[in-house]
DNA sequence: TGTACATCAGTGAACGCGCGTTCACTGATGTAC
DNA sequence: TGTACATCAGTGAACGCGCGTTCACTGATGTAC
């Protein structure tokens, strides 16, 4: 008795929905996700604004969609490059990773970067647990390459976790701006960071 | 022959100027700068609608107008916190400056984090270079201070400079959102970054 | 001092517009027998 | 195989609403003489 949509009918729905998503992202990118409205997502997508009802409930439905999704599957890709890392290849694979996230989905990053900071408390929260996630593995990969474990404060290795990332997304913004030397910045602060001076950058003198 | 309004016009003109800036502050810390609409400015401002054009264009002049003003008053009072430090009380300075500026008017350090991402170009361009002129007084504080002025690549102050503004920005975000321990990590994360490991935290053994 | 005029912040009515949402409908396709 | 029915993505008309903006006006106050 059951209705059972062909593959291909499920294909096509999944396609428009993608089409929404990507329009959102789009749309966003220009003047934040918030201010993005039903119609113009619909018209954007190529379907009536009717139809958009058919995907989702609303825009703050769609949003949630979207981390869920898009930026899930582009903080694990992250995640992963680092969980892969060497301990003398954690911090150029960080950086590395994440620019090319910016330089395949500059939108994406952008909405990231962008609704951390200032969308609705339900999305800017989802949005938060999973840079959470990435922050997690990040802390775990240095547990694991030694690298801060002989901090006496076990506090130290999530402090450095939180504060790479927090470099990593500053480096997302500022690339996407356009700006130079953002790979050699990251590098330099996160090695900094981590306790890992590299060869070029001669650790400084204390006082 | 020409026309001076008294000073007691041009207080009163201000206060209604102010109390836009101000509205617009506040309901763009709810929903984002860029979905705050003029007439709901107006509205809580308690003015007619209409009466808005008396003192800006359209929005985006008022939110220039809150960077120029509110904005810029509050990066440069940062930044004469960092000038006035010494090498040693520099970090905890910084630290206690920029969470100081949080905790006296977090709708204004929403609106900075939040539009630095999110906003229009102009503005966004704008308040950039509100914080590249803190981000300039870093530098030249770390210069004076001696702090990295021992690295063979002229470019560290300012990368160091750059990492410690994304660092404090970043810590402004997780303030805003009620975090713990903000304090402690930004204290940690920066003086790593600076080369000047706390007593409480001696340095971890390099690679 | 009085009078005529200029300036200017604030106002209410009115406009056209795009928005989110509802509704009943279409047409293609799957299911039951 | 044919027939009757169910499912469901997409649609166009219509709605009420709040928006940004214009306009002509008011009323308080400063300026000139």
């Amino acid at each position: 008795m059951a209705f059972r949509p062909t593959l291909e009918k499920k294909e096509e729905k999944e396609r428009v929905r993608a089409a929404l998503l990507r329009a959102a992202l789009q749309l966003g990118a220009v003047h934040g996700f918030s201010s993005v409205g039903l119609r113009e997502v619909a018209r954007e997508a190529g379907i009536a604004p009717t139809s958009f009802y058919r995907h989702f409930a609303d825009m703050e439905e769609l949003g949630l969609a979207l981390v869920r999704e898009l930026v899930g599957r582009c903080v694990r890709a992250i995640g992963e490059r680092a969980a892969a890392a060497t301990r003398e290849s954690l911090v150029p694979a960080l950086v590395d990773a994440t620019l090319a996230a910016v330089e395949q989905d500059p939108a994406l990053l952008r909405f990231i970067v962008s609704e951390r900071v200032g969308a609705s408390t339900g999305l800017r929260a989802l949005l938060r647990s999973e840079l959470a996630l990435l922050a997690e593995t990040l802390r775990s990969v240095l547990a694991r390459t030694g690298i801060e474990a002989v901090a006496a404060d076990e506090t130290v290795p999530l402090m450095a976790a939180d504060a790479a990332l927090a470099l990593l997304l500053e480096g997302c913004v500022r690339a996407l701006d356009g700006a130079a030397s953002v790979r050699a910045t990251l590098l330099w602060g996160l090695g900094r960071l981590l306790g890992m001076p590299r060869s070029t950058d001669p650790e400084v003198a204390h006082a």
